[in-house]
DNA sequence: CAGTTTATGTAACACCATGCAACAAAATCG
DNA sequence: CGATTTTGTTGCATGGTGTTACATAAACTG
């Protein structure tokens, strides 16, 4: 594997210096960029293998630089935001991110979840990534982003809650790939502070209850199968319409 | 496009609650403010596109404030005085403001100034949209702002009450965009003061009344939907007419 | 292989946010 | 004024979510 290239998106030149010195000091190749035409001069020209965006280049502009970005480019994106607030936007409103971490971070907290997009996009590099996407069907069942509706193989409605269906998401983004708990919980954690899973069985309670809503025999489950001593996995295909 | 968040700061309450509610009445989301602390929470709490700030306070000189506010954030901050002499000073003394309106001002001066400065910054000023506006449809239904009336998909007229309006316009203005109660609560408020709604229950309620009357199931809602430990979306599409 | 250890499934509980009905206050209208 | 409508408040019910305790399954150890 080669060292990741990461460019660090950020209209603040503090911040950005900030970042990109940390970056390099734990070895990969971080490039500054301050604008969307940088980054799309680099994306143009280089091998990027992530984008780290922050969010606040004038209120709602990150955000839509990131939904711009995804409907051209298959490339990773971490979005960095100061205000909780945004998190709530962010999870709300699908602009395809990859993931979230809230300002002020932990450095180490930053780099895993670096790793861990990059790892998961790796892993999947063939895979179309989400960006307009709108809806998901495996074994059957269909799950409707924009309406977040569920409908199991009969066609019945069924009803998730918020963080079940933030879990159902996470799988379906990742097809037959693992996802440790840490991961899981980084996708959930919508509120940053991702340290509360230090203690708790919280996912695997999560996973028990989104089994007995779309399992058939929770007890033998044939979508989401354990990887013990690691995390869940989704088992089926999963195939998206952009409708 | 998100309605701009304008923090009016100024220790005299009558002056403070002339502007927000004037702001306001152009559809802004205007947050008052008496003191440097309370400024300080809201930047650092919520999103704020803009500070109005009063040189005459009291106590602290609003110079100080302006130029220790800028110290330390990016917000564009427009100063309002009383005595032409403080223009004298202000253009002398550098503080970083990024406009100056003295006190009488024309109210359509300063929506210009507002208007001039939050597009400068890059943010989004949709301030002149709201008055052309004419016509929403979401979900088959129709919201005509100019006769103020809702039609429902069947084309039966649902009357709403006022603050149920207010309610519905704040989120068509936003739609995807989830809404904090403080938000929902200082865009209905046109009367002042009260942005002490964090005791209350009223947006729940008040959201419990609208879904009554346009959700075919108040129980399962599609169009408002609850962001759990934040507010309120509206959860889809919007169309604009202008004829 | 039996016993032990460890990981996972899950029911029961606790806590809090939200939905909502009922009431109270306030505004509106005649 | 009084009547009616609107709006806020309160108390209770409901539902989502994390924690805990225990049962069960898998892995490990000799």
């Amino acid at each position: 594997m080669t060292i990741p290239r990461i460019l660090v998106v950020d209209d603040d030149a503090d911040m950005r210096q900030m970042l990109t010195q940390f970056l390099r000091q734990q070895g990969v190749i971080a490039l500054p960029a301050a604008t969307e035409e940088e980054v799309r001069a680099h994306l143009a020209q280089g091998r990027i293998d992530l984008i780290l965006l922050d969010v606040m280049l004038g209120d709602e502009n990150g955000l839509e630089i990131c939904s711009r970005l995804r409907r051209d480019q298959a490339v990773p994106i971490i979005m960095v935001s100061t205000l909780s607030a945004d998190h709530q936007r962010m999870s709300g409103y699908d602009v395809g991110a990859d993931d979230y971490i809230a300002k002020p971070f932990n450095p180490q907290l930053l780099l895993a979840r670096i790793k861990a997009v990059l790892s998961r996009t790796r892993r999947s590099a063939s895979l179309a990534h989400r960006r307009n996407t709108k809806t998901f069907r495996f074994d059957g069942w269909t799950y409707n982003a924009k309406r977040d509706e569920v409908l199991s193989p009969a066609g019945v409605h069924v009803a998730l809650s918020k963080r079940e269906t933030a879990l159902l998401q996470a799988l379906l983004a990742n097809p037959h790939i693992p996802l440790s708990r840490e991961e899981i919980a980084a996708a959930l954690d919508v509120s940053g502070e991702s340290t509360a899973e230090a203690s708790g069985r919280a996912i695997d309670v999560l996973v028990g209850r989104l089994r007995s809503k779309i399992e058939a025999q929770p007890k033998d489950p044939r979508i989401l199968k354990t990887e013990r001593g690691f995390g869940y996995v989704l088992a089926t295909d999963v195939t998206v319409d952009d409708t």
